[in-house]
DNA sequence: GACATTAATCGGCATAATCGATCAATCCAT
DNA sequence: ATGGATTGATCGATTATGCCGATTAATGTC
């Protein structure tokens, strides 16, 4: 015998336990005397027990009933929070949202992002973790983070993907620097020029190794780990630096020039990444919408 | 917007969020699939979020739905105990039930009801309480007891009351006495004996007064708590006594002797008295039909 | 004993639930 | 590619359920 019970009917019950009164709690219920009498019959032909005492003049629990109502009470309660949790939830005024990106990306673009998002949700809770691309990849998989900003070299069938930007490479260098000149630079102009290069776990590293290794300049004379080393380092002309646009900011200093590369120049494409296996929660969706709109 | 949900479509979510498939949890669900798929939308109309995301080839749980589906679990869980709770209670397999009574039936006639009714339902706790007339109403009326079995003097009006049995007292002389020898015994035989009496807070001594008053015999020479010092009083001699047959199992003594009054004698009628604003409980209920049953 | 109050019942109707059949998409094997 | 198999959604017809208004029956009150 399969039970069936809704909260409807429990509520009924509750609010005839209270009023004591059909009438006056069918009223509260929102429908007639009837129809709140055969609830009442069927919430106790459901029950197999008579829960209430009644005749013309007086409603009474029986002690079924006040059993019943007190675990009714419970279950009600227990009921509407489900549910207003879940409305709040689904009106994105609660819930949880976790982003992760490249360090460049974190630092520089996404803090705007970030601001209007918690302007338009001020209840999720956002989580951001600016770690390498290979990192955001894995905190995808782990399901650690929602979306990533990334530029994996690794392949991404295992996910859904979205293109982001191009991140166009540009040279760095002193402005004394024989090619400080030039407009734009070619691979050319480099030749036996000292590279200083992140370090290889850097998706920037990778993305050059592809590229400048397709194009025979290969000397690499430093590998560091930060870019404000890599500044440092170009600073006392102990090289040149080939990085992306989005990490230019680290090198606003009156000694220091970016030069654009000469067609078709080096790139790394950034994408959007989620898990395809899984949906992204509500709040997550509502992270990748702006994301998308705030698109570079 | 009101809340409607059923315990039958908590139930569907479920199954199709353990089974992963249309087609197979409705058929756990005995109904037909087309029916389960407008289930599953009924619900997440209802709650204004999807559940699942769904192909023809996967089926898996949004993140809001993993939220739903915790909370559900919990609901049907609750609700499954309470139904089960209550059926083993209508079924009498727990409950409780509590039965007040005079110290002369709860110690000669009740045990036998108690041993019955606990062979009949194993699993409902009883609770005896022997004690005199008066507190056994209040115990009833304190909801302390289902039932009282009891001979008050005082008006029965606010309790609902059954007639139980017909006390009718005895005379309790030694065999020497005078009387000794008569079959019945009348008023005027006892003409100038000293009476030893209970209490005066118990029934006995009360109705008592009102029969002995009337018929002009008032003379008390003692008045004690215990049955067992009436006995043992008598038998020293020191006068002779007015006991209801009930309580004549502590007078077996072979000097003793029980002799019936003559018509119209000297009785206390014993009720079954409980309250008549509150329903019975289906324990007490039972108990109450046994009592019937075994009635003297 | 008439009256007022109130829960239960009845008949009719509207809505919702259910089913079987079919459609559309997706994946898989070839 | 392509055809077949699987599976969820949809459609139309049928049935069941829920709801209401009107009425009835029971009960307490004056």
């Amino acid at each position: 015998m399969p039970i069936n019970v809704s909260f409807k009917l429990l509520k009924a019950f509750l609010t005839l336990s209270e009023q004591k009164n059909f009438t006056r709690a069918a009223e509260h219920c929102h429908v007639s005397q009837s129809t709140f009498s055969g609830m009442i019959q069927r919430l106790e032909d459901e029950l197999g027990a008579r829960l209430f005492d009644r005749n013309t003049r007086n409603v009474v629990l029986t002690p079924e009933g006040e059993l019943f109502a007190e675990a009714a009470r419970h279950l009600v309660n227990d009921i509407q929070w489900t549910f207003s949790d879940l409305s709040d939830y689904v009106a994105k005024k609660k819930g949880h949202v976790a982003i992760a990106a490249l360090p460049s990306i974190a630092g520089e673009w996404l803090p705007a992002v970030i601001a209007e998002y918690r302007r338009l949700y001020p209840g999720i809770a956002i989580e951001i973790h600016d770690v390498l691309s290979d990192n955001c990849l894995d905190l995808v998989r782990q399901g650690q983070a929602d979306i990533a900003l990334a530029a994996p070299n690794s392949s991404l069938d295992e996910y859904a993907t979205e293109h982001f930007h191009t991140d166009r490479f540009f040279l760095i260098c002193r402005r004394d620097h024989p090619v400080a000149s030039l407009p734009v630079v070619t691979m050319d102009d480099l030749r036996g020029c000292d590279f200083i290069r992140l370090s290889r776990s850097t998706s920037v590293h990778q993305h050059l190794v592809n590229a400048v290794g397709a194009t025979g300049v290969t000397s690499s004379s430093f590998e560091v780990k930060y870019l404000s080393t890599v500044a440092g380092l170009i600073l006392h002309g102990l090289g040149v630096s080939l990085l992306p646009e989005l990490t230019l900011s680290q090198f606003r200093h009156p000694d220091l020039l970016a030069i654009p590369l000469a067609t078709p120049g080096i790139s790394r494409p950034i994408h959007i990444i989620w898990r395809k296996d899984k949906p992204l929660s509500l709040a997550a969706q509502a992270m990748l919408e702006l994301v998308r709109q705030r698109k570079l």
